[in-house]
This record gives C-alpha cells, sequence and structure tokens, in this order.
DNA sequence: CTGAAAGCGCTAACAA
DNA sequence: TTGTTAGCGCTTTCAG
C-alpha cells in the first residue's frame, strides 16, 4: 500500500497524510480519520521514497575495527545511548581490521546513505584522507587524532607515562613493554612513548631486547612475556599497552611460577572488567571509553546542526586504578 | 549531481550510467567514459532513489538487548563477517534492555527500511508476537526459541545441567544457583532447570534459600553470593547462569577467605574470555556464540531468497570446559 | 489550512 | 545492445 492508497482509503487526501508524519498542518478531524485507517490498515510510509525528496536519512555510519572488544563496544554504546535518543539509527560497519572494508565503507558512506559518520579507526593512510576529504557530511574520528578532524581522543600518551612511573616509583630496576603496533598512532605510538619518557625520566634505559610488541589479544599477550622471560636477565616489571595484553602476560608468569608482583610487576591499560577478578588483581589505567562515545556523538550531532570550519579536539583525560599487580608493599 | 546531470557530462546516456551500476548491458566505450567521469567528478548514485525503485535495501536490521557484552558482540560478529561477504550492511539497534525501545525498533523495520531483521531478544511478550506477525521480511531469532520463527539457540538447559553434574559428582552436597531472570526463557529458565534436573537426579534437593537471581553482572553475582553465605549451612557449591556471575561470586568468596573449589565450588556458563585468566580458573560451558550469529545470518539468507513457510529451529550443542574452580581432587 | 501537481534521483519496461 | 520514458512513493511548492 503507497500513500495515495492510503489517503483514499482514510477519506484525506495525498498531502494531508504526509503531514500528518511531519509538520501537521492538519484539522483534527483528518487527523482522526488518518489515525483510524492506520489501525485498520497497518500503513506504513516508504522510509527511502521520503528520503530521495527530503535528503534526511536520519542514519549515522559508524565504522570500527572490531566488533567483540570491551572497549569498542563501551564507545558504540555511549555513540548508541546519544544518537538513539536523537531519533538516529547506527548502520555499522564491522571491518574486523580489513584495511579495504574500512576503505570501502567510506565509499559507501559518500552515497547519501548516512547523515553523519563516526570513525573508530586505528590506522590512517593516504588513502583514507583523501576518501575523508570527500566526504560529504560531518565525520568525527573517535580514539585517535587526526589533523583537519573532529576527534574525541584519550591522553594516551599520560595514561601509559603514569601507569609505567606508578611501578618504576616502586623500586623496580628493569622494565620491561609489551606495546601495540605502532601503526596505531594512540594504542600503540602514543602508549609506548609515554613508557620510554617514564622510564627515561627514572635515569633508566631500554634494551630493545625488553620491548615486544603484541596483538591485541591474550594470547599475543602470553607469547611476548614468554619472549620477555627468555632474556638472561629477568624483568621485574613489565608494563603492557592494554589489559588484555597484560591479561596474557599474567597468565604466562602463573603458568611459570613467577609471582607477581613479587617477581615482576604487571600494569595495563583500559580498566577492562574483568582486572578485578584476574589472578593477581591489575593495576590499569581507566579511559573514559563510553564518556568518548557519548562525546563523539553529540560533536557529530552539533556539526550535523550548524556545520563549521573550526575542528575541534576533545582529549579526555583518565584515572589510574591500582591494585596487587604492583603493589610490591605487601 | 544527479544521474541525468552526471550522464551529460560523461556523454552517455543516463541508462548507461545506471546500467554501469547495476547488471551491464554496456558497450565498452561507453563503460570507459563512464569510469572516467566517474573520477573527474566523483559522482555517487543515490542509495534511497535506487531503493524506492528496486525495493531492495541490503540493509538488515539487528535488535540487540545490549552492545557491551562479550557473548552478544561475538553473536553480532558471526553475523557480520556472514552478511558482509554477501554486500549486506547491518543497521543495528541497540536496546538497552529497554522493552519500549524493542517494540518500536520492530515497527521502525517495518518501514521498508531492511530486507530482513535478526532478532535477540530476551523476553518475548504478546506485543513482541503481534509485531513480528506483521513483520513483512524474514526474521530470524538467535538465543531464544520462539514457535512459527525461524531460531538459532543453544542447548542452555544440556549446558546447565553438564556443569551441575559435573559439579556434584565431585561429591558435593549443598548447591546453590544464582540464575538470571526466568523471563529469559534460555539464560534464565532453561539454565535453572538444567540446574534442577542435575540436582533432582543426584537424589539432592534445593531449598529456595540457596536459589538468588542475578542480573547479568558481575557486582549482582557478588551481592547474590553473599546472601548465599548468609545461610547458617554454606552452600559447597554454585552454579552461576553465566560467567559473569559466576566471576562476581568468585571475587566475594575471595574477599573473605572463602576457598575456591575446596569450600565451594563454582561453575559457570559461556565461556568468557577472562574465565582462564581468572582469580581461580574458571570452569564453564563453551556456548557457539559466534556460530550461531554466522548460522543465523545464513538462515536469513535463504529465508529471504526463497521465502519458505517451513519454520527451522537451530540448535547448538555446547562443550564442557573445566578448570580449577571445580576441580575439588586438587 | 488544504489539495493538485511538480518533482526527488533512480530503475525498468519498451521500442528501436 | 541502446535511449526514451513512465513510474517508484513520497514531500513540497503553490494557488487557493
Amino acid at each position: 500500500m503507497n500513500i495515495s492508497e492510503f489517503a483514499k482509503e482514510a477519506g484525506v487526501s495525498v498531502s494531508a497524510v504526509s503531514r500528518y508524519f511531519n509538520d501537521g498542518y492538519l484539522a483534527d478531524d483528518k487527523r482522526e480519520k488518518i489515525k483510524a485507517a492506520l489501525e485498520r490498515t497497518g500503513y506504513v510510509p516508504s522510509y527511502s521514497a521520503r528520503t530521495v525528496r527530503s535528503k534526511v536519512t536520519k542514519l549515522i555510519g559508524v565504522i570500527l575495527p572490531k566488533l567483540s572488544s570491551e572497549s569498542i563496544s563501551r564507545v558504540t554504546e555511549g555513540i548508541s545511548d546519544v544518537l538513539g535518543k536523537e531519533g538516529f539509527e547506527l548502520l555499522l560497519v564491522n571491518t574486523a581490521n580489513d584495511y579495504n572494508r574500512e576503505i570501502s565503507s567510506l565509499e559507501l558512506f559518500r552515497q547519501n546513505r548516512v547523515d553523519g559518520v563516526i570513525l573508530l579507526a586505528s590506522v590512517f593512510t593516504d588513502l583514507h584522507r583523501s576518501l575523508l576529504a570527500k566526504m560529504r557530511v560531518p565525520v568525527v574520528i573517535i580514539g585517535q587524532q587526526l589533523k583537519g578532524y573532529n576527534c574525541v581522543c584519550h591522553n594516551d600518551f599520560g595514561a601509559a607515562y603514569s601507569m609505567t612511573k606508578l611501578m618504576l616509583s616502586k623500586g623496580v630496576k628493569r622494565p620491561a613493554l609489551i606495546c601495540a603496533n605502532h601503526d596505531d598512532k594512540a594504542a600503540g605510538e602514543d602508549r609506548r612513548k609515554g613508557f620510554e619518557k617514564a622510564v627515561e625520566e627514572a635515569g633508566l634505559t631500554v634494551d630493545p631486547k625488553y620491548c615486544e610488541t603484541a596483538k591485541f589479544s591474550m594470547e599475543s599477550g602470553y607469547e611476548k612475556a614468554k619472549r620477555l622471560f627468555s632474556n638472561r636477565a629477568k624483568p621485574d616489571c613489565i608494563f603492557c599497552a592494554t589489559d588484555n595484553i597484560a591479561a596474557g602476560a599474567m597468565l604466562y608468569c602463573r603458568e611459570n611460577g613467577i609471582k607477581v608482583p613479587d617477581d615482576v610487576m604487571i600494569g595495563g591499560i583500559g580498566d577492562s572488567r574483568f582486572g578485578r577478578v584476574l589472578y593477581v588483581p591489575l593495576s590499569t589505567v581507566h579511559l573514559h571509553y563510553k564518556t568518548a562515545g557519548i562525546e563523539g556523538a553529540k560533536m557529530l550531532l552539533s556539526e550535523m546542526e550548524s556545520r563549521s570550519q573550526v575542528h575541534r579536539i576533545l582529549q579526555l583525560e583518565y584515572d589510574i586504578i591500582e591494585r596487587e599487580s604492583t603493589a610490591k608493599e605487601n
């Protein structure tokens, strides 16, 4: 059933029906008639036909590198909360860390399919930049900084610096690092730099043998911890770029009789829900993931309302959460 | 720029352009011309205009009760994998366990906005049923069984039964239960029944004082464990409906000097990633969440291809994963 | 406040 | 294979 059939059925004009669903310059009796006919017929206006004319999709494209990640899903939850309240739906693309899918979804979102885009990317290439430049709708980037775009990000450097410093302040002498791929500016490079700064300030140096690069998984953390402990002089402190990596490292320690924190301290980043109930409760840094989603969504909303040329960067701070894994005092 | 302006620019007819993007009854020289003009102008056809005519949205509506849940995001990942390969995008609605949002999103999906719907519900009411009956596109339900619909579900009863039986086989005498809300047929009722059956078979009975109902969170598990241990006779075995609940219960035990598994065994369901690295590694039951997503998506695809009147129920089996939290032998 | 009618940008049927 | 043209179902002028 289309609008004119329905209008006939309701005994009103087509425009009356259209007005019923939109602004509402409409007499009450017609409104009643339409409401009644709606119940009778179950008519629902076609979304896409509406969009062709009005250019409004009420859809926001969200591009994520992964779905089953605690941090990412918290961000998404924040986005969904804010946008849902404003009547927007999310068109979600899970790129599964596949570069091509990231590119193709940006292409997709150029087809007038969405009113705005939120991008949770890990890596930016020239192709990313050129596609982003071609976007016709507002874009907000969450979790990374990209010059010329609205961004909500975390203080990854500071978080890593503080966590490392916390451990060093307890007198450890051989700090080790399990970082993330440095193509990832935020979780990779910035966190590594934060670690290095703290180590340097403590008057120590880091042998490359004590630096490993892991994937974002427990398994990878486990493997890299194993490599670290294959050095002659064992590390007495490991800073891990994420809690998942830290959990893997801790598992390795447990299985090999290495005591945390007595033999080695372990610190992570992300404040995963499981940190508290780990084998040894994990010291970590809370990053405001959900808030990032909320703020990113708000930023997008305001950008869609009035497209300004001024780009804003919102950096969210962090909270150190100290638990037993770094508490040598006990 | 619209199709006719673009056609002019490219020096071909409108239909040539349309054919370029669709079937492809097209001479090579025109194809070249169009490709060149595409690079020059950056023209992208309008998605909604296409949809008005063709009725194909290439969009699947996915309704979830929550985003930041490990099990749900694994299901979603499976869905996204399969559907992404077939060129479908996901229109995601996070209902945040809000009944009204579940209803309104079903309404939303009636507006010819999607080609199919995947529903991860926890509870079904009459309103659900009546709305589902009105859907004009195929629907697949994941995680629950609903008569008259295509479903992919888990053997929740069996999983709970086996986990409980495993613990009882070690000689415990006072089993306790922390279950989920029984409005949730699968995770609530079925798992509770599985527990009860196993207890009964062991010749034991369960005092209501040893049965608590928790929310799907660690915090709630912690609280309910506290209540269980306020009984005079302490339980020596707790079956928890989910790993999150189990983790909370374990945290309570740790903080109160109750030894797992010596004083009390704890078993969960879900095979969360953190189970292995818990304070005491958690015995759990692996449910094939990702597979459920994959199979559900496939079911939907085949239903969209040829709408059959025969509804299918696919029940996925489970794997017991025994770890220290139930291993009294040591 | 209302209805008729002219599009929105595209696809598909049709005749060539 | 092609180009022309009539819609798809709706919104939005515009003249009442």
